[in-house]
DNA sequence: CAATAATGTGTTTATTTTACACATTAAATT
DNA sequence: AATTTAATGTGTAAAATAAACACATTATTG
């Protein structure tokens, strides 16, 4: 591996011998947390990348992960990790899954949790300081550095599945919002096209939108009204039944 | 603690410090795996638990554990637990979730990786040798040892939610089954009632079952038909697309 | 051979989902 | 001020699915 002693490079050599000391003088398995932290702006579902720590994968890039701390909660990390890249501290965050085959990190025997997180770009997007973390659109992200491809792929599958049960879609739009912006980000999430008034029909019968009475500002034809979702609502009347059905 | 000397307490200490010199003396984490398998019999849904290794737990029942080895994969290491304690290497297997606060173990830092395992009791009874282990009637299975009590309740409402939209449930009877028991079970999990000719249509409507042409034996009344299930049929006609419904 | 206790089947109704078209509104343009 | 534009907002009919419901059939038991 080289040694040039540019910042970047010596950052790279830490960070790998923090791990390898860690894993292998021990002969034990280090435990670390991936964010997959999901974006939605100008009608583009993105995901949060940053360039990878590692040379080997320098030209790729990675999720935003870190090792869990000796004495720190599993959630916490991931909450730890979002709120020093991107300044958050009230995000959604869920855990998707655990990946730890073992060969899975060319540093030594990582495992990782993968933690799935949805923020509302346009609303955070100046606190993101560091360069080398990019918003990528989905649909046209490269190769990802070790298994972090088959840690997305995973994510957005989940994520596609989740956000047809569970009301969690509203962490990528602004609190007000109009059905537009609602089909529109079902419609990118799910790569599908949908009937604008049996949209409308389904999310008014589920009965959790509230009326704000408002309108859109700026744009260039007619407003639509702005909504927000009744939580409240929703935890006391969520169904708990689906039916059988594969 | 006590230190009395008959092998179950001795097995008791052994396991303690090795634990905790892992844990503690390097200031880091361990990984282990928790198994909840669930059998179906008699028309109960049950689960394999096995007294607690721990002294401050010895009245309580466990799930069935081990640390991840260094050099195994996290799904061979919950392949290797079954296989250990039930002798069964063809079993279904899948991971739940994480458990990772920080306290959530008495010997230290132990994050754990929970899967759900569904096995058919008639067919693998024999194979269970350890006296410590017994099958647990879900609906009277007392509290349990740590946090497994979490970790169980989070399993069962998993596979509550898995069986409706994935084809598990199969692995807890008999390769051949009637419609009854298939109707039992998925009342049994889901805690329902269901129409029996309703429940039939359904799943001949699906047309993954296979009519073998056998009838049940030994029964005191009007034998069913018995069926075996397609996997292959259903790997290649299953939904990906449920609907928004919450 | 009668009684029993289950299996096996079909129809009707209600609910949900899908397909589809036109009037309305605010902004932009002329 | 009037017209054009590009969206929003709404209703209904048809189709598919789910729910409710009853009786004939079969093998075993006594």
């Amino acid at each position: 591996m080289s040694s040039a002693v540019n910042g970047k490079q010596v950052k790279n050599i830490k960070t790998l011998l923090a791990i390898q000391s860690e894993v292998e003088s021990s002969n034990r398995i280090a435990l670390s947390v991936d964010c997959v932290i999901f974006g939605f702006d100008e009608n583009k579902l993105k995901v949060l990348l940053i360039r990878s720590d590692l040379k080997k994968y320098q030209s790729k890039w990675s999720l935003l992960g870190d090792l869990v701390g000796p004495q720190e909660d599993l959630d916490a990390a991931a909450y730890r990790i979002l709120k020093q890249r991107t300044g958050l501290d009230d995000v959604y965050l869920e855990q998707v899954q655990t990946f730890g085959t073992v060969s899975r990190h060319p540093a030594g025997r990582v495992v990782t949790v993968a933690y799935c997180s949805l923020i509302n770009v346009r609303h955070h997007k100046l606190k993101i300081l560091d360069n080398e973390l990019h918003w990528h659109d989905v649909k046209s992200a490269g190769e990802l550095a070790f298994d972090h491809q088959q840690i997305f792929i995973t994510s957005y599958e989940w994520l596609q599945k989740r956000i047809q049960e569970h009301p969690l879609g509203f962490n990528l739009l602004a609190k007000k919002f109009s059905l537009r912006d609602l089909q529109n980000l079902y419609e990118v999430i799910l790569d599908t096209k949908m009937d604008r008034r049996n949209f409308r029909k389904k999310f008014f019968a589920m009965d959790f939108l509230i009326d704000i009475d408002e309108i859109e500002q700026d744009v260039p034809h007619r407003p639509g009204k702005l909504y927000k979702f009744n939580y409240e609502k929703y935890e006391k009347k969520k169904k708990k039944w689906v039916g059988i059905d594969f």
